[in-house]
Formats: structure tokens, sequence, C-alpha cells
DNA sequence: GTTTGCATGTAAACGGTTACATGATTGG
DNA sequence: CCAATCATGTAACCGTTTACATGCAAAC
């Protein structure tokens, strides 16, 4: 999903600046998802007014910088249905950890439990997130969901090989 | 985590040419993990050769086409192992999927569930190939069965909400 | 007084994918 | 006969990240 595509899917739903934009994916329903950068952003949505796929009306500020608002035009819209119509691109999960863990033999035990923890860390932050998450539609309501299961078994998992890390880095001290 | 990470880890292994770096990487311990293509794995080698973390020797084969075998040098290892204690890049799960199905209200009843089922066969697929797995060292164990918890959880969730999907179809079809 | 929030943008560098080129052998 | 397997590599392109530049205002 390149990030034109993700700004013309925010934006119907609301108009936005470039900064908004990075908010949104940054938020629950998002972050887990999908990913975008200041400096993928602001391209893009330069490209996509230049395509006639959003239209753009600068908001002169005082207290604040100026901002450029955002809004889908009916070809942006159609555009995006469109890409939604087309096969989607497969889901990708890159695990630097358990590719990490795929050479624990090769690693000192304390190093494996750092990572362990870190990632155990993280992930719980991320179930968290979903937990707390008010979805506004049915679908959001559907992907928090699927998030929440994913994330929640991999807790599990998590928490039941903790006890057996603990247990060798244990009699490894002794 | 880069390709060349990814080429030193399975050099450790066992000795191997670009091409069958490449189908290690599609195997079940891998795959749902990492990739990478000839296009990034060929000067990866180069550039791992030239910085002396590998070494090459050149086969020279009647009926097959003469092959390149990499192994990893002293200072490969070290650097591979360096490279596992600083700290690791976050997981990443990239989800179109996801993404789409918070814009369910936009698609047609018929696209969600073509979506769907098109989503759970890549994940019964890559569940199965799992499950299959014979994991070789202790890491591989773990690895395999975080893997094997999270997309098991996934395709619990998406059972139950395929019914649901099933229900509204049906009402939407009378 | 420093960090955070608001706000936009550019340029260089990076890492990677895709497509192409080549060509023999084996298996269905 | 056609597809897949073995095997290496290049070049163009793409999308993205990172760092930089700028600067005021409010909150802590």
């Amino acid at each position: 999903m390149d990030v034109r595509t993700i700004c013309l899917g925010i934006l119907t739903r609301a108009d936005a600046t470039g900064y908004e934009i990075k908010k949104r994916v940054e938020e629950h329903g998002f972050r887990h998802f999908v990913e975008a950068s200041f400096g993928s952003i602001y391209p893009a949505l330069d490209k996509l007014s230049r395509d006639g796929l959003v239209s753009v009306r600068e908001e002169i500020q005082e207290k604040r910088p100026d901002r450029k608002v955002y809004s889908i035009t009916r070809a942006g819209r159609s555009a995006f249905i469109d890409s939604l119509m087309t096969p989607l691109p497969e889901d990708r999960h890159r695990s630097p950890f358990a590719f990490a863990m795929l050479f624990s033999d090769l690693l000192p035990e304390q190093r494996i439990a750092q990572m362990y923890d870190a990632y155990a860390a993280q992930t719980e932050d991320a179930f968290r997130q979903l937990q707390q998450a008010k979805p506004q539609s049915a679908g959001g309501h559907f992907a928090i969901g699927l998030g929440r299961a994913a994330y929640g078994a991999i807790l599990d998992y998590l928490r039941v090989h903790r006890a057996e890390l603990e247990t060798q880095t244990a009699e490894a001290a002794e």
C-alpha cells in the first residue's frame, strides 16, 4: 500500500493537512497496518494534487504556521475505490526478532533474555493501544479485533516461553 | 534486517550459492520473517566479499551452470553476531487487507467477501507451512511456534467473522 | 528554559524490486 | 513439447528514510 493510497484513504474520512495525515497514520486504527513519513507524505500530496485526485486550499493562520488543507476530489475517491477493487498486495510481516531467535545458539543467554523482553514490551504496547482504540466504523471494529487477536496470541506464547527462558538462565547462573 | 545480514545468517549454518540462499529464504523457517530477491542477494554477496566477511570459491560444473559457493569468514561471523548484539529493528506488519477493511463501507459487499477469502486462503497456507516445518534448532522451534500462534489466532478470528459476513451477504441478496 | 506541538518542504542517500539477458538439463 | 530447475548477474526505476532548514507559541 503506497503512501498516495494511504493519503487518499484518510482523506475519504475528512479533509486534512499533511501534518494531520501523519498523525492519523500513527493513531491506533492505522499504525499497526500502514506507515508513512513526512518525507513521503508531502511529495505524495503534491503528486495527487497535480493528478487532480485531491484539491488544496491554503489557510493563513496567525499564531501558527500557514497550512494547506487537502480534500479528496470525485476523481480521487473513485481512484481510491478502484485501487481497492484490484487485487491487494499481500500482507508482509518482517520480524528481525524471530530471525534473531533462529540464531539464539550463537548468542549469550543474557542477550536473548534482553531481546525477548524488548519484544514482549513492544507487543504489549501494541496490544494495549488496540484495547483502548474506539473504532469508528464496522470495518474499524473488525480490523482492530484482528490486530488484537494476533497480538494477544503472541503475548500468550511469549508468556509461556518466558518461563522456560528463565529456568535456563537460572541454571546457567548457578 | 537488511539482505547482507540475512545472507550472513544463512551462511553461519552452511556454505551456499546466491541461488541457494534465495531458496533458504523461501523455506518454512525463514519466509515468514524475512525476504530477499536475487537482485538484492547477488550485490549483497559481492559487497560482503569485498569487505572480507565471506569468501568465495568457484565450482565449474559440467551439466549445470558454474556456481560460486560462499563461506562465512571469522570476520563475517563476528560481524553477524555484533549485528544481533545491537538493538534489533522493530517488527513491521504491513497489512493492505486490514487497511482495506477500514474502508469496507465504501466497497461492494461482494468485493469484501472476495478480499476476505483471499486473505483467509493466504493465512491458511502460511499456517499449514509452519505446521509442517521441522525446526533444526531450539531457536527454530521457538520461532515456528511463534508464527503458528499468530497465524492460528488470525485464522480463528477470521472463521468467527466469516459467519457474520455470510449473514450480511445473504440478507443483502434477498 | 527546554521540550513539545504546529507546519511545510527539499535533497541526498539508501535499499530494494522488476525486468531483462543467457542457456543447458531434467521431468512431466 | 513445455515448464521448471539450476545459476549469475545488471540496469533502470521506485519508494522511502534521514537529515536538514525554518520558526513561532504554548506548556511544563
